[in-house]
DNA sequence: CAGGATCCTAGTAGATACTG
DNA sequence: CAGTATCTACTAGGATCCTG
C-alpha cells in the first residue's frame, strides 16, 4: 500500500476529486499536459532565455500554431515570462517564471522514474 | 535557473528526446495521462483491492469503454494487476503493483506543487 | 458481473497562407 | 521576426447495445 499518511493518521490521497478539475494532479496534468508543453518548457529551462524562432527550431516538428497557443497558454498559466523589445525587426524572449522552475525538481524525479520503469 | 548539475557538471534536463518518445517525461505521461488513468490509480491506491463494478461506480463519470480500456493498458504498462475468480457470477479485482506504488509517492508531490500553486 | 463490439462526436493537433 | 487566421485531419473519448 503506497502513499504517507497525514498527522491524523488518514493516508494522503492522489486524487480527491473524482468528477470535476479540483484535484491539484489534474491541475497539473491540465497546464503541462498535451503533446508540446514539456518539450518547449524544456528547452526554456535548458537555455535560460529563448527567442521565438529559436523555440520553433528546438522543438522538433512544431508548428506555429501549436507553438503559440502552448506559450500564451503558459503564459496565462504563469510558468513562462514573456519579453518584447520593440527593435526592428521584433524581438521576443521567453523564460520560466519562478513557479515553473519550482516544479522543475520534480518533473526531474518523474522523467527519472520513466527512465528506469519504463 | 532550474535543474541540478550531474557529477560531469553539466545540467540535467528535463527532456533530452525531443522528436521521438524516449524521453523518460514523456514516457510517464504516456502511460499515466488522459482523462481518467490518475483518477483509476487513486481509487485502486486507496482502496488496495477493488473490483470492477466498485470502479466504476468511484470513479464519476466514468463509462464502460473507457474504464475497460484503461484498465487493460495500464495492466499491460505493469501498473496493475488483474485476479479473475471464476465464480458464478464471475468476479475480478485490480490491485496497484509495486511498479505503480513506486510511482504515487512522486504524484503526491506533484499533487502538492498543484494545490498550492494553481 | 465484467467486459466486448460498434458506431459516433468533439476537442486537439496539423497545414497553409497571411500580417503588424 | 513573431506571430494570426482558417481550414482540415485525426484520435481520444463517449453512447449504446451485446455476451461469456
Amino acid at each position: 500500500m503506497a502513499g504517507k499518511k497525514n498527522s491524523k493518521g488518514e493516508k494522503e490521497v492522489l486524487c480527491d476529486d473524482l468528477a470535476g478539475e479540483g484535484c491539484g494532479l489534474k491541475k497539473v496534468l491540465n497546464i503541462v499536459g498535451g503533446k508540446w508543453k514539456i518539450m518547449i518548457l524544456c528547452v526554456i529551462d535548458k537555455e535560460g532565455t529563448v527567442r521565438y524562432g529559436d523555440l520553433r527550431r528546438s522543438v522538433y516538428g512544431i508548428t506555429n500554431t501549436m507553438l503559440a497557443n502552448s506559450l500564451k497558454e503558459m503564459e496565462n498559466d504563469g510558468l513562462v515570462e514573456r519579453k518584447q523589445y520593440d527593435e526592428m525587426p521584433v524581438r521576443v524572449e521567453y523564460s520560466l517564471t519562478s513557479k515553473a522552475e519550482s516544479i522543475v525538481p520534480i518533473l526531474l524525479q518523474l522523467k527519472k522514474w520513466g527512465e528506469e520503469n519504463l
